[in-house]
DNA sequence: TTCAAAATGTCAAACGTTTATCAAAATTAT
DNA sequence: ATAATTTTGATAAACGTTTGACATTTTGAA
């Protein structure tokens, strides 16, 4: 591969000459810059990432951590993010940490070690103390991580809220949620007290059922089915679109008519199921507006390690109606 | 952030022993072996990647170029292919060239100014010329990049001949083929060309329309709305499974039943429509083997990047029956 | 004790840049 | 033509490692 000296010898300049080309400082004439960039052009250089970041430049590297990406919410989130960071010169090392520990605690040392800018945290399987001797810019995504760690979410409160809001006014009477399961700070424990404070001043009371994450469709399948049949349920809050698609499918399987029957409402509402699943009534996170947060507001701690950031930032959720509610 | 040195300081040895003990070579005993870890610990030391590499040491960065994440195939492969690199040792740097030359283009040069070892590309908007200068070892899928690059790819041919088959078998007379947009060596060529063939060998005849990736969804189903209404189609082969959710879609909407009407058989069969869709039938390819398969490549590659490998590995697809066809 | 082997240390070059300093050459203005 | 200015060059240090050559110290055994 080409280095600057092999440049420098083409265009028949200095190695100075070319460095100050490149980095544009420095007085120059047109003639030899032209020089110059047809040198780098011919031989197809490119200056040596690797290089210029050990001599202090930025590496442009952003750490990006998800659980993973073949979910399809992540799977758009990580997509906007490419993207932004992309229109921003910025590139994405992704870490699909899953949800295992060591393999975030590797990600993280990993990311230290290849000197990324900043990171951007969606999994959260590690404790405090972890990301706090990080030393690196750090925003998350919808999880408390450590005191001097922005956090970006959209409004789990609100989400919840509408949830209820909607299965009510489409008239259920009995409704059920199903989350995730339910860890001590996840988000989804506001979408869970927004949806029980409606209830409450609706007089509703509710069930609740816990599908853990990581169980797989045929399971979580079962057990909604053991769901149906056996419980007088008329409205399901799924804290997930895909599982409010479990339920549709099961619902079927049963011949309950959905929304006369059973008014089924999902969350997070992606590119995906709106335009696959439109039937679905769902609580829209602003992955756009989330990401685009995000970037902002990294961007600004590499820039300045020490700008003063809030320490929450939520975004409003948007209730999308299908025919699963009326 | 610590360095070496810092490192050499505290654990008090030479810089020299760090490194040795960091690189495991000479001869080291026990006792300093343990001091150097616990310093190392205790500053929290990350040797640093980018001079590592430029002494000489692999990068162990592998560039992953895809057209995106959001669409759940490329989500499963890359998902797949992070998975794989990460239990080698490899960290992925995700490039989502969409269908933008321009864009696949920066990257690729990214890439190279990043030194990763070797490049992993799905997505093909570039001539030959600029991948041949890339100079690193590249492994592509499904589309052909250069005389050198191998391609590693599902059998293509077969999945067309195998949708072929099922729909004629569950009784259908007049199939269509619904592709993507048809470019001169795209992959989907070859699944038309199995499936016509079968076709032929029945003296059946068929009609093709192509949708472009591009075209958004509600345009889609636009067309195959129009498409269902007009002609009397009795089966349908798409391309792609999401293709075909909307090719159902549309078909319930017009109350036409699924099988009976119309036979329907997607392609990809992705974990997501074998877990939410499962009543489609869809050719499945093998992920995981292509994945594995062009890793092994790829690590030959940069092991030895004179290696002799062919030019193409195919590896067998699989028809996955569900209740779209009988 | 003596000697070999094992364990460290010292020193320096190298990887490909960036950047500063100083000097020289080329260009422009007067 | 002279001075002032602009452009370029030469040199070197630095970034944090790795690695080799060689020297020194420690250890353990004969």
């Amino acid at each position: 591969m080409a280095t600057l000296d092999d440049i420098a010898k083409l265009a028949g300049v200095s190695a100075t000459t070319v460095s100050r080309v490149i980095n544009n400082y420095g007085s120059l004439s047109e003639k030899t810059k032209t020089k110059v960039f047809s040198a780098m052009q011919e031989l197809n250089y490119q200056p040596n990432s690797l290089a210029r970041s050990l001599k202090g430049k930025k590496t442009k590297l952003i750490g990006v951590i998800m659980p993973g990406v073949s979910n399809p919410f992540f799977g758009q989130m990580v997509q906007e993010i490419e993207d932004q960071l992309f229109k921003k010169g910025f590139k994405m090392i992704l870490c699909n940490a899953g949800n295992d520990a060591q393999k975030e605690k590797d990600y993280l040392r990993m990311l230290m070690a290849n000197r990324v800018d900043g990171i951007i945290a969606g999994s959260h399987n590690l404790g405090i103390e972890e990301y706090q001797k990080v030393g690196l810019p750090i925003i998350s995504f919808d999880r408390y991580l450590s005191d001097n760690v922005p956090i970006v979410s959209s409004d789990n409160y609100q989400g919840g809220e509408l949830a209820a809001q909607s299965l009510i006014s489409s008239g259920s009477k009995n409704p059920q949620i199903i989350t995730g399961s339910n860890r001590p700070n996840s988000p989804t424990n506001s979408r869970l007290t927004g949806f029980k404070d409606v209830l409450e001043k609706h007089d509703l009371s509710y069930n609740l059922i816990e599908l853990p994450f990581s169980s797989s469709p045929n399971i979580k399948s079962l057990k909604i089915k053991e769901l149906l049949t056996n419980k007088k349920i008329d409205g399901i809050f799924c804290t997930d679109d895909l599982t409010a698609l479990l339920v549709k499918q099961q619902a079927q399987a049963l011949n309950l008519q959905i929304p006369t029957d059973i008014r089924l409402v999902g969350y997070d509402g992606t590119n995906f199921i709106q335009n696959y699943h439109s039937e679905l009534t769902t609580i829209m996170q602003p992955i756009t507006d989330i990401v685009t947060m995000m970037i902002d507001l990294l961007l600004k701690r590499i820039d300045d390690p020490d700008c003063q950031l809030e320490k929450n930032y939520v975004l409003p959720v948007k209730l999308i109606t299908g025919g699963t509610t009326i």
